[in-house]
DNA sequence: CGGGACTCAGATACCTGAGTCCCGGTGCCGTATT
Protein backbone atom coordinates (compact mmCIF):
# COMPACT_ATOMS: atom_id res chain seq x y z
CA UNK A 1 0.00 0.00 0.00
CA UNK A 2 1.05 3.20 -1.01
CA UNK A 3 1.34 6.85 1.05
CA UNK A 4 1.53 10.06 0.21
CA UNK A 5 5.08 10.48 2.03
CA UNK A 6 6.24 7.50 -0.21
CA UNK A 7 4.80 9.27 -3.81
CA UNK A 8 6.67 12.75 -2.86
CA UNK A 9 9.91 10.77 -2.26
CA UNK A 10 9.90 8.22 -4.58
CA UNK A 11 8.20 9.91 -7.76
CA UNK A 12 9.47 13.59 -6.92
CA UNK A 13 12.36 12.89 -4.83
CA UNK A 14 12.21 15.22 -1.93
CA UNK A 15 12.32 13.93 1.81
CA UNK A 16 9.29 15.47 3.39
CA UNK A 17 6.28 17.61 3.12
CA UNK A 18 6.13 21.35 3.62
CA UNK A 19 4.13 23.53 4.73
CA UNK A 20 -0.20 22.71 4.44
CA UNK A 21 0.96 20.16 1.55
CA UNK A 22 0.42 16.90 3.37
CA UNK A 23 -3.34 17.73 4.58
CA UNK A 24 -4.22 19.70 0.88
CA UNK A 25 -3.06 16.09 -0.54
CA UNK A 26 -5.00 14.44 2.38
CA UNK A 27 -8.12 16.30 1.62
CA UNK A 28 -8.14 16.19 -1.62
CA UNK A 29 -8.13 12.53 -1.53
CA UNK A 30 -10.90 12.00 0.80
CA UNK A 31 -12.81 13.46 -2.16
CA UNK A 32 -12.80 17.33 -1.02
CA UNK A 33 -12.66 20.50 -2.76
CA UNK A 34 -9.92 23.14 -1.96
CA UNK A 35 -8.59 26.55 -2.37
CA UNK A 36 -4.89 26.87 -2.18
CA UNK A 37 -2.95 30.52 -1.62
CA UNK A 38 1.32 29.33 -1.36
CA UNK A 39 3.59 31.80 -2.41
CA UNK A 40 5.62 30.84 -5.47
CA UNK A 41 8.09 27.66 -4.97
CA UNK A 42 5.88 26.56 -1.82
CA UNK A 43 5.09 23.46 -4.08
CA UNK A 44 1.42 24.16 -4.83
CA UNK A 45 1.55 21.86 -7.76
CA UNK A 46 2.81 18.61 -5.93
CA UNK A 47 -0.63 19.23 -3.92
CA UNK A 48 -2.64 18.24 -6.94
CA UNK A 49 0.19 16.07 -8.55
CA UNK A 50 -0.12 13.58 -5.99
CA UNK A 51 -3.68 12.85 -5.13
CA UNK A 52 -3.55 12.80 -9.11
CA UNK A 53 -1.15 9.79 -9.03
CA UNK A 54 -3.43 8.28 -5.60
CA UNK A 55 -6.82 8.42 -6.96
CA UNK A 56 -7.84 5.92 -9.96
CA UNK A 57 -7.93 7.82 -13.41
CA UNK A 58 -7.79 11.20 -15.15
CA UNK A 59 -6.83 14.77 -13.50
CA UNK A 60 -7.26 17.41 -15.88
CA UNK A 61 -5.60 20.68 -14.91
CA UNK A 62 -6.52 23.95 -16.47
CA UNK A 63 -3.55 26.14 -17.02
CA UNK A 64 -3.68 29.67 -18.54
CA UNK A 65 -0.54 29.10 -20.76
CA UNK A 66 1.12 26.99 -23.28
CA UNK A 67 4.16 27.29 -21.78
CA UNK A 68 3.39 26.94 -18.59
CA UNK A 69 1.79 23.27 -19.47
CA UNK A 70 4.86 22.43 -21.48
CA UNK A 71 7.20 23.11 -18.30
CA UNK A 72 4.83 21.14 -16.06
CA UNK A 73 4.20 18.29 -18.24
CA UNK A 74 8.10 18.00 -19.54
CA UNK A 75 9.03 17.99 -15.58
CA UNK A 76 6.33 14.87 -14.97
CA UNK A 77 7.18 12.92 -17.42
CA UNK A 78 11.33 13.43 -16.63
CA UNK A 79 10.09 11.53 -13.48
CA UNK A 80 8.25 8.85 -15.56
CA UNK A 81 4.45 10.28 -14.67
CA UNK A 82 2.58 9.85 -17.88
CA UNK A 83 1.31 13.72 -18.38
CA UNK A 84 0.39 15.28 -21.31
CA UNK A 85 -1.17 18.37 -22.95
CA UNK A 86 -4.00 19.12 -25.41
CA UNK A 87 -3.70 22.94 -26.93
CA UNK A 88 -3.39 24.73 -30.39
CA UNK A 89 0.37 24.37 -30.59
CA UNK A 90 -0.03 20.62 -30.93
CA UNK A 91 -0.25 18.69 -34.60
CA UNK A 92 -3.22 17.04 -34.78
CA UNK A 93 -1.43 13.35 -35.34
CA UNK A 94 -0.46 14.30 -31.70
CA UNK A 95 -3.46 14.98 -30.47
CA UNK A 96 -5.25 12.12 -32.11
CA UNK A 97 -2.34 10.40 -30.02
CA UNK A 98 -3.39 11.80 -26.90
CA UNK A 99 -7.21 11.19 -27.97
CA UNK A 100 -6.65 7.14 -27.34
CA UNK A 101 -4.14 7.48 -24.92
CA UNK A 102 -7.03 9.76 -22.66
CA UNK A 103 -9.97 6.68 -23.58
CA UNK A 104 -7.54 3.68 -22.79
CA UNK A 105 -6.98 5.42 -19.33
CA UNK A 106 -3.04 5.84 -20.10
CA UNK A 107 -2.62 9.08 -18.81
CA UNK A 108 -2.43 10.56 -15.21
CA UNK A 109 -2.65 13.92 -16.12
CA UNK A 110 -3.83 16.44 -18.98
CA UNK A 111 -3.50 20.10 -19.05
CA UNK A 112 -5.57 22.30 -20.76
CA UNK A 113 -6.25 26.40 -21.65
CA UNK A 114 -9.95 26.65 -20.46
CA UNK A 115 -10.66 27.55 -23.75
CA UNK A 116 -10.15 24.51 -24.69
CA UNK A 117 -12.34 23.10 -21.68
CA UNK A 118 -15.15 25.33 -22.82
CA UNK A 119 -15.28 23.51 -26.34
CA UNK A 120 -18.14 21.18 -26.72
CA UNK A 121 -16.19 18.52 -28.24
CA UNK A 122 -13.79 18.45 -25.27
CA UNK A 123 -17.31 18.46 -22.58
CA UNK A 124 -18.51 15.56 -24.89
CA UNK A 125 -15.20 13.92 -24.35
CA UNK A 126 -15.14 14.81 -20.55
CA UNK A 127 -18.44 13.39 -20.46
CA UNK A 128 -17.38 9.98 -22.23
CA UNK A 129 -14.79 9.74 -19.44
CA UNK A 130 -16.94 9.98 -16.35
CA UNK A 131 -19.34 8.08 -17.80
CA UNK A 132 -16.29 5.32 -17.38
CA UNK A 133 -15.54 6.18 -14.04
CA UNK A 134 -11.78 7.76 -15.52
CA UNK A 135 -12.01 11.04 -13.92
CA UNK A 136 -10.37 11.99 -10.52
CA UNK A 137 -10.17 15.43 -10.33
CA UNK A 138 -10.11 18.75 -11.59
CA UNK A 139 -7.09 21.89 -10.77
CA UNK A 140 -7.25 24.70 -11.76
CA UNK A 141 -3.68 26.47 -11.25
CA UNK A 142 -3.35 30.12 -11.23
CA UNK A 143 -6.28 30.65 -10.79
CA UNK A 144 -6.32 34.16 -9.93
CA UNK A 145 -6.62 34.57 -13.73
CA UNK A 146 -10.40 33.53 -13.09
CA UNK A 147 -10.84 37.10 -11.09
CA UNK A 148 -8.44 39.02 -13.54
CA UNK A 149 -9.14 37.67 -17.09
CA UNK A 150 -12.18 36.18 -16.85
CA UNK A 151 -14.38 39.76 -17.41
CA UNK A 152 -13.26 41.01 -20.63
CA UNK A 153 -9.90 39.73 -21.26
CA UNK A 154 -10.38 35.78 -21.46
CA UNK A 155 -14.01 35.21 -20.70
CA UNK A 156 -13.68 31.48 -20.36
CA UNK A 157 -12.57 31.73 -17.12
CA UNK A 158 -15.63 33.11 -16.31
CA UNK A 159 -17.52 29.62 -16.98
CA UNK A 160 -15.31 27.48 -15.40
CA UNK A 161 -18.51 26.78 -13.16
CA UNK A 162 -19.34 23.81 -15.68
CA UNK A 163 -17.02 21.73 -13.77
CA UNK A 164 -19.33 21.49 -11.43
CA UNK A 165 -22.10 21.73 -12.94
CA UNK A 166 -21.43 18.97 -15.17
CA UNK A 167 -19.67 17.26 -13.11
CA UNK A 168 -20.61 17.60 -9.44
CA UNK A 169 -19.19 14.36 -7.74
CA UNK A 170 -15.86 15.58 -9.10
CA UNK A 171 -13.21 17.44 -6.79
CA UNK A 172 -12.13 20.81 -7.61
CA UNK A 173 -8.54 22.26 -6.36
CA UNK A 174 -7.80 26.02 -7.16
CA UNK A 175 -4.17 27.29 -6.72
CA UNK A 176 -2.60 30.64 -6.70
CA UNK A 177 -0.17 32.47 -5.22
CA UNK A 178 -1.42 35.91 -4.93
CA UNK A 179 -5.21 36.50 -4.37
CA UNK A 180 -6.65 39.55 -2.08
CA UNK A 181 -10.16 38.97 -0.37
CA UNK A 182 -12.33 39.89 -3.19
CA UNK A 183 -10.04 37.64 -5.39
CA UNK A 184 -10.15 34.35 -3.44
CA UNK A 185 -14.02 35.01 -3.04
CA UNK A 186 -14.80 34.95 -6.70
CA UNK A 187 -12.44 31.96 -7.19
CA UNK A 188 -14.58 30.43 -4.48
CA UNK A 189 -17.42 31.25 -5.75
CA UNK A 190 -16.85 30.55 -9.32
CA UNK A 191 -15.91 26.62 -8.83
CA UNK A 192 -18.18 25.89 -5.56
CA UNK A 193 -15.22 25.60 -3.28
CA UNK A 194 -17.07 25.61 -0.17
CA UNK A 195 -15.52 28.00 2.61
CA UNK A 196 -14.35 25.82 4.66
CA UNK A 197 -11.95 24.14 2.46
CA UNK A 198 -9.23 27.14 2.74
CA UNK A 199 -5.48 26.42 2.84
CA UNK A 200 -3.75 30.15 3.18
CA UNK A 201 -0.45 30.55 3.67
CA UNK A 202 1.46 33.34 5.13
CA UNK A 203 1.96 36.20 2.49
CA UNK A 204 5.09 37.61 3.86
CA UNK A 205 8.26 37.21 2.07
CA UNK A 206 10.70 38.80 4.60
CA UNK A 207 13.60 38.53 2.38
CA UNK A 208 12.18 41.43 -0.07
CA UNK A 209 12.80 44.72 1.03
CA UNK A 210 10.29 47.25 -0.08
CA UNK A 211 10.48 51.10 -0.90
CA UNK A 212 8.60 53.53 -2.26
CA UNK A 213 10.42 56.81 -4.13
CA UNK A 214 8.92 60.04 -5.35
CA UNK A 215 8.96 59.69 -9.32
CA UNK A 216 11.08 62.81 -10.62
CA UNK A 217 13.71 61.76 -12.76
CA UNK A 218 13.29 58.31 -13.17
CA UNK A 219 16.59 57.67 -15.67
CA UNK A 220 18.43 58.97 -13.22
CA UNK A 221 17.09 57.34 -10.05
CA UNK A 222 17.07 54.32 -11.88
CA UNK A 223 20.84 53.84 -12.08
CA UNK A 224 21.53 55.71 -8.94
CA UNK A 225 19.78 52.58 -7.37
CA UNK A 226 21.60 50.02 -9.68
CA UNK A 227 24.87 51.57 -9.43
CA UNK A 228 24.33 51.49 -5.61
CA UNK A 229 22.81 48.70 -5.14
CA UNK A 230 23.09 45.98 -8.19
CA UNK A 231 25.36 46.53 -10.83
CA UNK A 232 25.92 42.81 -11.19
CA UNK A 233 22.50 41.48 -10.66
CA UNK A 234 19.08 40.06 -12.58
CA UNK A 235 16.37 42.43 -12.38
CA UNK A 236 12.90 43.80 -13.78
CA UNK A 237 12.37 46.52 -14.52
CA UNK A 238 8.31 46.58 -15.26
CA UNK A 239 6.24 49.57 -17.28
CA UNK A 240 3.03 50.26 -18.54
CA UNK A 241 3.61 50.98 -21.84
CA UNK A 242 5.25 48.40 -24.86
CA UNK A 243 6.64 51.97 -25.76
CA UNK A 244 8.06 52.78 -22.24
CA UNK A 245 9.76 49.35 -22.54
CA UNK A 246 11.09 50.44 -25.82
CA UNK A 247 12.08 53.39 -24.70
CA UNK A 248 13.50 52.40 -21.48
CA UNK A 249 15.68 49.59 -22.80
CA UNK A 250 17.10 51.87 -25.71
CA UNK A 251 17.91 54.32 -22.83
CA UNK A 252 19.53 51.73 -20.68
CA UNK A 253 21.22 50.03 -23.63
CA UNK A 254 22.84 53.62 -24.24
CA UNK A 255 24.09 53.47 -20.63
CA UNK A 256 26.19 50.69 -20.81
CA UNK A 257 23.52 48.38 -19.31
CA UNK A 258 22.66 44.82 -20.69
CA UNK A 259 19.15 45.06 -20.89
CA UNK A 260 16.51 43.31 -22.68
CA UNK A 261 12.78 44.07 -23.94
CA UNK A 262 9.63 42.08 -23.08
CA UNK A 263 6.30 42.92 -24.32
CA UNK A 264 3.63 41.04 -26.33
CA UNK A 265 4.35 42.95 -29.56
CA UNK A 266 7.80 41.85 -29.88
CA UNK A 267 6.38 38.44 -31.48
CA UNK A 268 6.97 34.78 -30.26
CA UNK A 269 10.46 33.98 -31.13
CA UNK A 270 12.17 37.01 -29.67
CA UNK A 271 10.22 37.17 -26.72
CA UNK A 272 11.18 33.38 -26.08
CA UNK A 273 15.06 34.26 -26.81
CA UNK A 274 14.72 37.55 -24.61
CA UNK A 275 13.28 35.43 -21.56
CA UNK A 276 15.78 32.22 -22.23
CA UNK A 277 18.67 34.94 -21.84
CA UNK A 278 17.55 36.12 -18.56
CA UNK A 279 17.06 33.11 -16.90
CA UNK A 280 20.27 31.50 -18.30
CA UNK A 281 22.95 34.71 -18.50
CA UNK A 282 23.39 36.15 -15.26
CA UNK A 283 23.12 40.36 -14.92
CA UNK A 284 20.50 40.81 -17.44
CA UNK A 285 17.54 43.77 -16.30
CA UNK A 286 14.59 42.73 -18.26
CA UNK A 287 12.63 45.64 -19.26
CA UNK A 288 8.97 44.58 -19.46
CA UNK A 289 5.40 45.07 -19.42
CA UNK A 290 2.80 42.92 -17.25
CA UNK A 291 3.22 40.24 -20.00
CA UNK A 292 6.81 39.09 -18.35
CA UNK A 293 6.51 36.87 -15.40
CA UNK A 294 4.36 33.91 -15.13
CA UNK A 295 6.04 30.50 -15.33
CA UNK A 296 9.42 32.33 -15.27
CA UNK A 297 11.56 30.36 -13.27
CA UNK A 298 15.10 32.10 -12.22
CA UNK A 299 15.47 32.00 -8.21
CA UNK A 300 18.03 34.96 -8.66
CA UNK A 301 16.39 37.64 -9.29
CA UNK A 302 18.00 40.77 -7.13
CA UNK A 303 15.24 43.54 -8.11
CA UNK A 304 11.89 44.84 -8.83
CA UNK A 305 11.48 48.06 -10.11
CA UNK A 306 8.43 49.75 -10.68
CA UNK A 307 9.02 52.59 -13.11
CA UNK A 308 5.41 53.13 -13.54
CA UNK A 309 2.36 52.32 -10.84
CA UNK A 310 0.90 49.27 -11.61
CA UNK A 311 -3.09 49.14 -11.50
CA UNK A 312 -3.66 47.21 -8.05
CA UNK A 313 -1.68 46.13 -4.79
CA UNK A 314 -2.33 42.53 -5.66
CA UNK A 315 -0.71 43.16 -9.12
CA UNK A 316 1.85 44.33 -7.18
CA UNK A 317 2.54 42.03 -5.26
CA UNK A 318 2.48 39.57 -7.75
CA UNK A 319 5.36 41.54 -9.43
CA UNK A 320 7.86 41.91 -6.91
CA UNK A 321 7.07 38.39 -5.68
CA UNK A 322 9.38 37.35 -9.02
CA UNK A 323 12.10 38.64 -6.95
CA UNK A 324 14.57 36.83 -4.35
CA UNK A 325 12.80 33.35 -4.98
CA UNK A 326 16.23 31.79 -3.74
CA UNK A 327 15.45 33.28 0.02
CA UNK A 328 18.27 35.63 -0.77
CA UNK A 329 17.48 39.58 0.02
CA UNK A 330 16.08 41.50 -2.77
CA UNK A 331 14.86 44.59 -3.80
CA UNK A 332 11.64 46.18 -4.39
CA UNK A 333 11.85 49.80 -5.90
CA UNK A 334 8.85 51.72 -6.68
CA UNK A 335 9.39 54.78 -8.66
CA UNK A 336 5.74 56.56 -7.80
CA UNK A 337 4.23 59.93 -8.89
CA UNK A 338 0.83 60.87 -8.13
CA UNK A 339 0.02 61.58 -11.90
CA UNK A 340 -0.01 58.03 -12.71
CA UNK A 341 -2.77 57.69 -10.17
CA UNK A 342 -4.55 60.16 -11.82
CA UNK A 343 -4.87 58.48 -15.35
CA UNK A 344 -5.04 54.95 -13.80
CA UNK A 345 -8.05 56.16 -12.35
CA UNK A 346 -9.65 57.60 -15.34
CA UNK A 347 -8.86 54.18 -17.06
CA UNK A 348 -11.40 52.46 -14.22
CA UNK A 349 -13.57 55.12 -14.72
CA UNK A 350 -13.74 54.98 -19.03
CA UNK A 351 -13.52 51.16 -18.93
CA UNK A 352 -17.29 49.70 -20.20
CA UNK A 353 -17.50 46.99 -17.18
CA UNK A 354 -20.44 46.83 -15.05
CA UNK A 355 -20.78 49.37 -11.82
CA UNK A 356 -20.01 46.69 -9.47
CA UNK A 357 -16.78 45.90 -11.45
CA UNK A 358 -15.71 49.29 -12.11
CA UNK A 359 -16.07 49.64 -8.23
CA UNK A 360 -13.92 46.52 -7.57
CA UNK A 361 -11.43 47.40 -9.65
CA UNK A 362 -11.50 51.08 -7.81
CA UNK A 363 -10.91 49.55 -4.73
CA UNK A 364 -7.77 47.88 -5.81
CA UNK A 365 -6.22 50.62 -7.02
CA UNK A 366 -7.17 52.59 -4.10
CA UNK A 367 -5.59 50.34 -2.50
CA UNK A 368 -2.40 50.85 -3.66
CA UNK A 369 -2.25 55.08 -3.82
CA UNK A 370 -2.88 54.32 -0.17
CA UNK A 371 0.21 51.80 -0.59
CA UNK A 372 2.67 54.64 -2.38
CA UNK A 373 1.23 57.39 0.01
CA UNK A 374 1.11 55.99 3.74
CA UNK A 375 3.88 56.31 6.06
CA UNK A 376 3.58 53.44 7.77
CA UNK A 377 5.46 50.22 7.14
CA UNK A 378 5.14 48.78 3.60
CA UNK A 379 4.97 45.34 5.07
CA UNK A 380 2.74 46.18 7.65
CA UNK A 381 0.43 47.73 4.86
CA UNK A 382 0.89 44.70 2.23
CA UNK A 383 0.37 41.91 4.38
CA UNK A 384 -2.96 44.43 6.00
CA UNK A 385 -4.38 44.42 2.29
CA UNK A 386 -4.33 40.78 1.90
CA UNK A 387 -5.83 40.29 5.28
CA UNK A 388 -2.82 38.92 7.40
CA UNK A 389 -1.53 40.78 10.78
CA UNK A 390 1.81 42.28 10.99
CA UNK A 391 3.32 44.19 14.09
CA UNK A 392 5.33 46.76 11.61
CA UNK A 393 8.69 48.05 11.91
CA UNK A 394 10.09 45.23 9.35
CA UNK A 395 13.21 47.27 9.63
CA UNK A 396 12.91 46.23 5.91
CA UNK A 397 11.55 49.32 3.86
CA UNK A 398 11.75 52.70 3.75
CA UNK A 399 9.06 54.03 6.06
CA UNK A 400 10.71 51.67 8.75
CA UNK A 401 14.65 52.03 8.12
CA UNK A 402 15.79 55.77 6.62
CA UNK A 403 18.96 54.12 4.57
CA UNK A 404 16.33 52.74 2.57
CA UNK A 405 14.73 55.72 1.93
CA UNK A 406 17.90 57.21 -0.32
CA UNK A 407 18.12 53.93 -2.66
CA UNK A 408 17.41 55.92 -6.37
CA UNK A 409 19.01 59.46 -4.77
CA UNK A 410 18.41 61.90 -1.77
CA UNK A 411 16.39 60.74 1.34
CA UNK A 412 12.79 61.16 0.68
CA UNK A 413 10.30 62.20 3.56
CA UNK A 414 7.27 63.69 2.47
CA UNK A 415 5.80 62.98 -1.22
CA UNK A 416 3.91 66.17 -1.12
CA UNK A 417 6.91 68.31 -0.14
CA UNK A 418 8.86 67.16 -3.11
CA UNK A 419 6.04 67.25 -5.50
CA UNK A 420 5.34 70.97 -4.88
CA UNK A 421 8.87 72.01 -4.97
CA UNK A 422 10.04 69.55 -8.67
CA UNK A 423 8.10 70.03 -11.62
CA UNK A 424 7.46 67.10 -13.00
CA UNK A 425 9.76 65.48 -15.75
CA UNK A 426 8.28 62.36 -17.55
CA UNK A 427 9.24 59.25 -18.42
CA UNK A 428 12.42 58.64 -19.94
CA UNK A 429 12.30 59.55 -23.77
CA UNK A 430 14.34 58.23 -26.78
CA UNK A 431 16.47 60.56 -28.34
CA UNK A 432 16.22 60.48 -32.07
C1' DC B 1 -11.07 61.28 -34.31
C1' DG B 2 -11.15 65.05 -30.43
C1' DG B 3 -9.15 66.80 -26.68
C1' DG B 4 -6.03 67.13 -22.84
C1' DA B 5 -1.18 67.72 -21.37
C1' DC B 6 3.02 69.28 -22.26
C1' DT B 7 6.83 72.15 -24.52
C1' DC B 8 8.65 76.07 -26.38
C1' DA B 9 9.08 80.72 -27.89
C1' DG B 10 8.03 85.29 -27.28
C1' DA B 11 6.86 89.13 -24.65
C1' DT B 12 7.70 90.54 -20.29
C1' DA B 13 8.42 88.39 -14.86
C1' DC B 14 4.22 85.49 -15.00
C1' DC B 15 1.38 84.59 -18.92
C1' DT B 16 -0.20 83.39 -23.72
C1' DG B 17 -0.73 80.90 -27.93
C1' DA B 18 0.89 77.71 -31.34
C1' DG B 19 2.62 73.29 -32.12
C1' DT B 20 3.32 68.48 -30.84
C1' DC B 21 2.32 64.28 -28.76
C1' DC B 22 -0.46 60.88 -26.87
C1' DC B 23 -4.53 58.02 -26.25
C1' DG B 24 -2.47 50.29 -21.17
C1' DG B 25 -1.68 45.68 -21.03
C1' DT B 26 -2.01 40.49 -20.52
C1' DG B 27 -3.48 34.60 -24.75
C1' DC B 28 -6.02 31.17 -26.02
C1' DC B 29 -8.30 29.42 -30.48
C1' DG B 30 -9.23 28.50 -35.49
C1' DT B 31 -9.03 29.93 -40.25
C1' DA B 32 -7.04 32.06 -44.27
C1' DT B 33 -3.02 33.07 -46.88
C1' DT B 34 1.97 32.48 -48.68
Amino acid sequence: MTTPLLVLQRIFGYSAFRGAQESIIAHLIAGENAFVLMPTGGGKSLCYQIPALMRPGLTLVISPLIALMQDQVDALRRRGVPAAYLNSALDPLHAKQIHDDLLNDRLKLLYVSPERLTQHSFLMLLDQLLARRQLSLFAIDEAHCIAEWGHDFRPEYRQLHVLYQRYPSIPRIALTATADLQTRQEITEQLQLGTGNQFIASFNRPNLHYCVSPKFSPGTQIETFLLRHHTRDSGIIYCQSRRQVENTTFWLHSRGWHSLAYHAGLGTTLRERHQQQFVQEAGIIMVATVAFGMGVDKPDVRFVIHLDSPRSLEGYYQETGRAGRDGEPANALMLFHPNDLITLRLRVQNQSRSPERQAIDSHKLEALALYCQSSECRRRTLLGYFGETHTGYCDTCDNCNPDYRTWSGPEHRNHAVIFAADRFTPGIHRTR
